[in-house]
DNA sequence: CAGAACTGATTAAGCGATTCATCACGATTC
DNA sequence: GAATCGTGATGAATCGCTTAATCAGTTCTG
């Protein structure tokens, strides 16, 4: 049906060797060919129309320029989180970019039947975003050989990881809302099972630390990063009483954020006059709640697409040593806090305490 | 490297032609292979941990198992308008139940270069998300014949579309403020470039000329699918006179919703009591408003799984009839145009005036 | 001026499956 | 007892492309 190499070698008057080292640009020095004969080829590929087949050369090159990516969760895209769908994107410029082919996988960390759909012949690489550190993903790219890049992991050795200053994060956030006077600020975790949980409370615990503020589990909640968690822990913290209340919160995302300040708002308190918040992700919903949300901003395209360099550059052989950049965060300063007040974002939005130094190790 | 068919067949003692008919289930019925033998085979590709090589049978079979997906532009997840992730996430599902593998595409309807890449050998078809109209994408289809579906494309003849009934949206909407006591409703239109402006245009003006009521074009903006369309479109109605300025807006989208209360809330306006506004799309947003927003709900997963369930029955020959199916639109009633107060959505956001035919035409 | 080096090109052997044509052989049928 | 049939299995061709091995000339080089 499709037009082959053979069909066009035969038009020129040429081989099929000639028509593959010019069509297909062949890395062999071993087969020149010569402008007439390009020429030819040039002609009688353009007069049939001939277009390569890449899964043949597949099968013969044993690469792909395909590159996998895995997802924690089938509705990683429909969750209200943009996380998944931001990395996403970033990877897919990045692929397109470096002329790959993105395959896109999903179905749960634990099923191995899926994990073996991916790891296969198909992929040159894949991409793991937000791996859970049990899953048998991990041997199964072993046992195939498939280098992978985890998105969002512990910098465990021998695997290639893409992080965010999580530390950083929660330090800048916390310090923050010392500046502006508060004495009390209570800290929303995120998920268990996501690796930034720990690192952003750490940060948290430092900024109070170097402020010689005293440190109060009380105050530290586990809300998730679904907007009710935050909508139910900003209840707990309503129904504490005067004087005791944080005036202030550190919250696990964005979504999360906006449920704490859906609390205060159905209780008659404004924000930032009663509460001041900060979230994270700086997602495009922060410039979208009332009032606007100030919000730790942490690269997400560009984790996606420094995942992509990092596979390609293993794909390709480049002798690259093991490593785990840790992108910098910064701080996108609006109004939720009081610091400023910026009514129409998020063209004024100011990005304040840009932390350059991305070799922090927790 | 890896473990072939050949290495097991030498193992259990049997032809290659055996072993492939075996484990990898064989259509031709001209192969059979006996209990005994079978179980042999079992053996030697578990104790040499054998895992088929689908590019492999890719070129053989001529089937790859992939479909493609195309998505208008690269930033289609980051983009704040959250329909192509939904609708790549109703997509992603169906063809994992399926049993097929995802290829993701982007950049741009009229790159030549990326239509191509796209329409190869690796894809049995390709599901394409809000094309341009004139695309060259149909025409690389066509000529390599592959198999395509188009989500929100006018209903042309020798394409399958899969649609949703934009006109009975508008209608919907529009006739839902009727109900409201609205006569002066204002309708902000979203992108030329999309097959579903002018039917949810018609749809408004379907149901003011079912109310006897007059069709002001200059109550319809342009508007656009983003924020800042909302919001400028909404400040030029602020600039009214009193009396001819319109209580009630039904809007492109969800977004654009949102940029038109920003609007009138910064004018010192109160929804819904000085205007009342329905959405498009019912995405998570609506739910996140302030006050809520009435929304027209679009079934955006179904749509997707719809154009896989479409391609794959044709992509595995099964001789379907070109069709075009018309997706049923509803209406999600929350607290924007003052039908009824639902503070804490989206548990308690009402479904009303469901339509169930779905064959619809405009 | 013989051997080396370079240029231009071909042949053929894969890559790892699928599948058609064929065959051996025991059981059934006429 | 010859023809037919069903079952179990194999060999070899094929899918379209890459590439190692090879070769025929031509041009340097010492």
């Amino acid at each position: 049906m499709a037009v082959t190499i053979k069909e066009v070698a035969k038009l020129a008057g040429t081989s099929a060797a000639a028509v593959s080292a010019t069509l297909n640009g062949s890395r062999s020095k071993n087969i020149r060919v010569g402008q007439v004969t390009r020429e030819r080829i040039y002609a009688a590929a353009a007069q049939l129309g001939y277009l390569s087949n890449p899964v043949a050369r597949s099968l013969a090159t044993g690469k792909s320029k395909v590159i996998g990516v895995m997802l924690p969760y089938v509705e990683a895209f429909t969750d209200h989180n943009p996380f998944c769908a931001q990395v996403t994107n970033g990877i897919l410029q990045e692929v397109v970019r470096r002329h790959y082919n993105l395959m896109l996988y999903t179905g749960a960390w634990m099923n191995g039947a899926q994990s073996a759909m991916m790891v296969d012949s198909r992929v040159d690489g894949v991409i793991l975003v937000l791996p859970q550190p049990d899953s048998p993903v991990f041997l199964k790219c072993e046992s195939r050989h498939i280098p992978y890049v985890s998105i969002l992991r512990d910098q465990l050795a021998g695997t290639w990881t893409v992080n965010s200053d999580d530390y950083e994060g929660g330090r800048l956030a916390t310090d923050h809302l010392i500046r502006q006077g508060h004495r009390r600020i209570a800290h929303f975790l995120g998920d268990d099972n996501v690796s930034t949980t720990i690192p952003r409370m750490e940060g948290y615990k430092a900024a109070l630390r170097a402020a010689q503020m005293p440190i109060d589990s009380s105050l530290i909640f586990k809300a998730g990063f679904d907007w009710r968690g935050g909508y139910a822990s900003a209840q707990a913290l309503l129904s504490m009483p005067n004087g005791t209340r944080p005036t202030a919160i550190f919250a696990a995302n964005d979504l999360c954020a906006e449920g704490a300040m859906r609390a205060f708002r159905e209780a008659g308190r404004s924000i930032p006059e009663d509460l001041a918040i900060v979230g994270y992700d700086d997602t495009w919903f922060a410039t979208m709640t009332q009032p606007t949300l100030t919000s730790v901003r942490m690269p997400i395209e560009e984790m996606g697409a420094l995942a992509v360099q990092m596979l390609v550059d293993r794909v390709e052989g480049r002798d690259v040593p093991e490593h785990h950049p840790v992108l910098p965060v910064s701080l996108t300063v609006r109004a939720s806090c009081g610091a400023k007040r910026a009514e129409t974002p998020p063209d004024n939005a100011i990005h304040a305490f840009i932390n350059e130094d991305n070799h922090h190790v927790k």
